[in-house]
RNA sequence: GCCCUCUUAGCUCAGAGGAUAGAGCGUCUGCCUCCGGAGCAGAAGGUCGCAGGUUCGAAUCCUGCAGAGGGCGCCA
């Protein structure tokens, strides 16, 4: 409808110009958007206001002679054209063409709000959090993201890989091991020197005690090395586990997981590291030198702040360096763009990468998302999370106690740049001050009209929804029924609601646009509430067929749009609740 | 010190350069003989951090200032 009412009114504006009723050198850009406040109607443009200066005419000038074209162009579509406020053209669109999307949305149901095919293949990396350790909260929310992002794209139309950097070499994986190695000495009767650096959170004890139960003494007496490098394999697998387990948990399945160590080990035949080539790709277009010992990366050609090290004087490689080979790696696999969604602490790597990755060949297509984290509260409370006392609230604790589809929500309810606060009580909470219950709550009680409107009990769990959903019929003789009564308050709220619905694809494009899931959360509940209000101004199961018929088919189309917001968040959509 | 992000109602936050800046919570007031009241409707509540600038029009773009958070290692 925006493209239709976008190129109408080109093609208006060109003709007032070639009819010389307007003297413009070119015809501004034209934008269609809907209005905030739905008295302005559905649809309004500015092109009298941004034409005025040009033309030298007044804008309500200008706006009369495109409002006289429109009305010609757009016939019957159209119940109202009018002008307002310093020359805004605002369009109402007449109840039927209003009451299509419900027939749209029943037949493309899961497709509906789906953008056509770019053919772009994207990857969305997230997550990748060292496995040394439990998932923290923060993790959970870049999951969220991360996921939610790949879905949106996905229904938007790219070619979406989800992957997760699993950072499983360097010196966090020896003090890993090491901290679980003097555990394990500990439950052998034989406590010694903790690591100065190690982890002390009560989940390595854990580990160590699940190899002592395994394992017993086995290990008592061989070399800390050896002991050592047995117990990394040992934690490295269990934290693995945990890691998928959490995730899939939580219906976040990754396309590939991609070990670090893989960029370390020599390359096909023997032949040099990724890592070893990723730097040389670097020098073979000028970007390396050395320097004090040490082989740099000239990042700020790049617009970098400094130089960056790629391999220390002592020969061994910067974390950069893998990252550079990483991406290297990526970009060799073909995509057109890469989505990385770091922490929050990273955020001062976001240069030198986009550097690297232009350095590389492939400027522009980086897109680093920063992921802001969760500061959990309990009854208006700070929680207190310390790696270093071990007094943590990991992420699996959260899912437990929350449950995923309001860990999911939550998360996704804010900005991914804002910080989030999240309040464990409100999410546990069954009321109307969750909005995730909000939300399922309109999805479950249209399910539940369905029954009734099935001649079944609304409990009877026998009853298929979807069954119902496909045996009702409403031609556009029954639609045009919907809003047929506006003025009074079910007919604006029938046709609030076809409003709502037929937003539903733009807000995805949106969304994907701006990699931002939060756009649906508040679709979803602007969609809800819209849904709350037809019901309660509108009786659905009603004598009168073709009525009942228009509304059950409203119903079902809402019920369709919401699951798949839903979904696209990763939420569930419960028949009853 | 330099860089990045942020600052909107009492609180938590939405807000593609547009019209009278919105929602939820909290406060106050109404609505159940009726399909799920886990719902709906109304009231009160704002110098959009401050000051300039661009624009027909700025919460939105630009500059400066103030405040909050984060980042600035041959760490990972």
């Amino acid at each position: 409808m925006r493209e239709m009412l976008n190129t109408t009114i080109a093609e208006v504006m060109t003709a007032a110009v070639t009819e010389g009723r307007v003297s413009l050198e070119t015809v501004p850009p034209v934008s269609v958007e809907r209005p905030r406040d739905p008295s302005h109607g559905d649809w309004a443009t500015n092109i009298a206001l941004v034409s005025a200066k040009a033309a030298g005419m007044p804008p309500r000038a200008i706006a009369e002679i495109v409002a006289e074209g429109l009305r010609e162009r757009l016939g019957a579509t159209a119940e109202a054209i009018e002008i307002a406020g310093p020359g805004f053209i605002n369009i109402r669109l007449a109840r039927g063409v209003l009451a299509d999307v419900v027939t749209r949305v029943r037949e493309e149901r899961d497709a509906f709000g789906a953008g056509a095919r770019t053919g772009a293949r994207v990857q969305v990396e997230f997550v990748s959090a060292n496995p040394v350790g439990p998932m923290h909260v923060g993790h959970g929310r870049w999951a969220a993201l991360g996921d939610s992002i790949a879905r949106i794209l996905e229904h938007a139309g790219d070619e979406v890989q989800r992957e997760f950097y699993v950072n499983d070499a360097g010196v966090q994986m020896d003090i890993f091991a090491a901290s679980v190695s003097a555990r394990y000495l500990e439950l052998c009767g034989r406590p010694g020197e903790f690591p100065e650096d190690g982890y002390r959170g009560a989940y390595i004890t854990e580990i160590a005690r699940e190899i002592y139960e395994e394992e017993a003494t086995c290990w008592l007496d061989a070399t800390p090395a050896s002991r050592e490098a047995h117990f990394k394999e040992k934690a490295y697998a269990q934290v693995l586990a945990h890691l998928k387990r959490v995730l899939h948990g939580m219906g976040v399945d990754f396309d590939v997981w991609f070990s670090e160590r893989t960029l370390h080990g020599p390359g096909e035949g023997g032949g040099p590291s990724a890592i070893d080539r990723g730097i040389e790709r670097l020098r073979e277009a000028g970007h390396v030198f050395e320097h004090e010992g040490a082989v740099w990366f000239r990042s700020t050609e790049f617009g970098d702040d400094k130089d960056r090290v790629l391999k220390k004087a002592d020969g061994s490689y910067t974390y950069f360096a893998a990252d550079v080979a990483y991406h290297a790696d990526k970009y060799d696999r073909g995509f057109d763009l890469v989505i990385d969604i770091w922490g929050a602490d990273h955020h001062g790597y976001v240069k030198r990468m986009e550097s690297a990755v232009a350095a590389l060949g492939h400027p522009g297509k980086l897109e680093v998302i920063i992921g802001q984290l969760v500061n959990l509260f309990r009854d208006g409370e700070v929680v207190r999370m310390s790696k270093r006392t071990g007094e943590m609230v990991t992420f699996e604790d959260l899912l437990d106690e929350v449950g995923v589809d309001a860990a999911r929500y939550f998360f996704l309810r804010r900005s991914t740049d804002q910080p989030l606060d999240f309040d464990i009580g409100l999410a546990k909470e069954r009321s109307a001050d969750n909005p995730v219950y909000y939300v399922q709550y309109a999805h479950a009680r249209i399910c539940s009209i369905l029954r009734k409107a099935s001649g079944a009990d609304t409990a009877d769990e026998s009853v298929d929804v979807a069954a119902v959903a496909a045996g009702i019929t409403a031609g556009a003789r029954e639609l045009a029924l919907l809003g047929a009564e506006p003025g009074t308050l079910a007919g604006e709220a029938e046709l609030a609601l076809l409003r709502k619905l037929a937003e539903f694809p733009e807000v995805v494009a949106l969304a994907a646009r701006q990699r931002a899931p939060h756009k649906l959360t508040t679709y979803a509940e602007d969609l809800a509430a819209a849904f709350h209000g037809f019901y309660t101004h509108c009786q659905v199961v009603v004598d009168d067929p073709a009525l009942r018929g228009a509304r059950l088919a409203l119903a079902d189309a809402s019920r369709i749009v919401l699951a798949r917001a839903l979904g696209l968040l990763g939420v569930s959509a419960p028949q009853r609740m």
